[in-house]
DNA sequence: GTCTATACTTGGATAGAC
DNA sequence: GTCTATCCAAGTATAGAC
């Protein structure tokens, strides 16, 4: 580590209000992210939100996109732990899919999903950030893949549909509903459609309990 | 129209070389939205591939976000003539997905799915601009719901799954999809999820043609 | 209509006081 | 570590010459 980062040889109590700064500095950036999008999530903006001084971006991260990262990391981190406690929960496809769907839907009204499409959108302008983000939606693509994996493995639909496909489909689903809701303000038409997959999935069960039974 | 836009009195030379610098400036901004996002689509950047002065983008069409909306439906109005055809010529479903397939690969390597997933996310940085471009989504909305319900109309899914829910998630995947494809540069995952599609539409044929049977 | 020049704003990043 | 002050680059938009 060769950055100009903060030096770790304060007292402790100095220490604690760098930390403290640094974790403001976070959910500014997340808030600003979630609020007035990439654009918009400026060290300025960002700096005003946590009441602390602009330059306190530079010497904590380096660089305003290096913060944007940090949200996006804790953002990211946070939520996965959510979806890996109901992916070992959930029982049968219905259950995972009522349980994903309560998830989604909460993340979408808090912008969970918004911090991730504005990442994912607003790295074209930064050059050198698409990978760093790529890097970050990968977890969400293997979670994606095993959730899709235990929904269709016992079901006739397994070899017409392989999971790594679904999980594709799942995932770009996900954020292009997102923008969709984002753009007009309608998370009706993605609980309606988390309704169909509920009931879709209530076929799954049946079909995985008749093989079962075959 | 109180705008302060081109005057029509001029000599027909002079007309003409007017509207050649509009059409170029629209070209351009297409090409600005394609390349370097919604970011990196400013007046200056337009006006330098359009070979001519900053000033004209304002003189011409306003503002900025002004010239963009034009681009959108200039690209909208453009790709919506060939789906309409597709549409209108498939006799089967697997026909409709396989030339789908085709169109929509094109239009993700040629950028036309670029330009309105950059509108649709860069809406949220400028006031205003959100409502204007979902006006603009809004004849692709129609026209997957068409396009569904005609796939849908006869197959045994059609109850499994409204058309306007399926025109939605099919709208959501094509925005997501091109946003996983131009984060990793991965057109052959969205490839993938077509021949998916379609082996999925043959089925729906073979169903739909014991239907008429019955 | 088109250009050059310019006013004004905002943003990233650094310097130096404390 | 945190602040204020500042530099520099890039953007929107307008004024005025041609």
């Amino acid at each position: 580590m060769a950055k100009p980062g903060p030096r770790q040889a304060a007292g402790t109590a100095a220490r604690e209000r760098s930390a403290d700064v640094r974790a403001a500095l976070v959910t500014a950036a997340i808030g600003a992210l979630r609020e007035t999008g990439f654009a918009g999530a400026s060290a300025r903006a960002i700096a005003g939100r946590a009441g602390c001084s602009q330059a306190l971006v530079f010497y904590h991260f380096g660089s305003v996109s290096d913060l944007l990262l940090a949200a996006l990391d804790e953002v990211s981190t946070l939520r996965m732990a959510a979806y890996r406690g109901l992916l070992d929960e959930a029982e049968s496809v219905t259950a995972l899919v009522d349980s994903a769907r309560e998830i989604f839907l909460a993340d979408l009204d808090a912008g969970h999903v918004r911090v991730l499409v504005e990442m994912i959108t607003g790295a074209h302008s930064v050059p050198g950030l698409g990978p760093q983000v790529a890097e970050r939606l990968a977890p969400w693509r293997e979670f994606a893949e095993t959730a899709a994996r235990r929904a269709l493995g016992r079901s006739p639909l397994a070899r017409l549909l392989p999971s790594a496909e679904a999980a594709h489909a799942v995932v770009a689903g996900f954020l292009g509903l997102e923008m969709l809701a984002s753009l007009d303000g309608d998370r009706v038409a993605a609980l309606a459609l988390f309704d169909r997959a509920r009931a879709l999935a209530r076929l799954l069960d049946a079909a995985s309990g008749l093989g079962r039974l075959l």
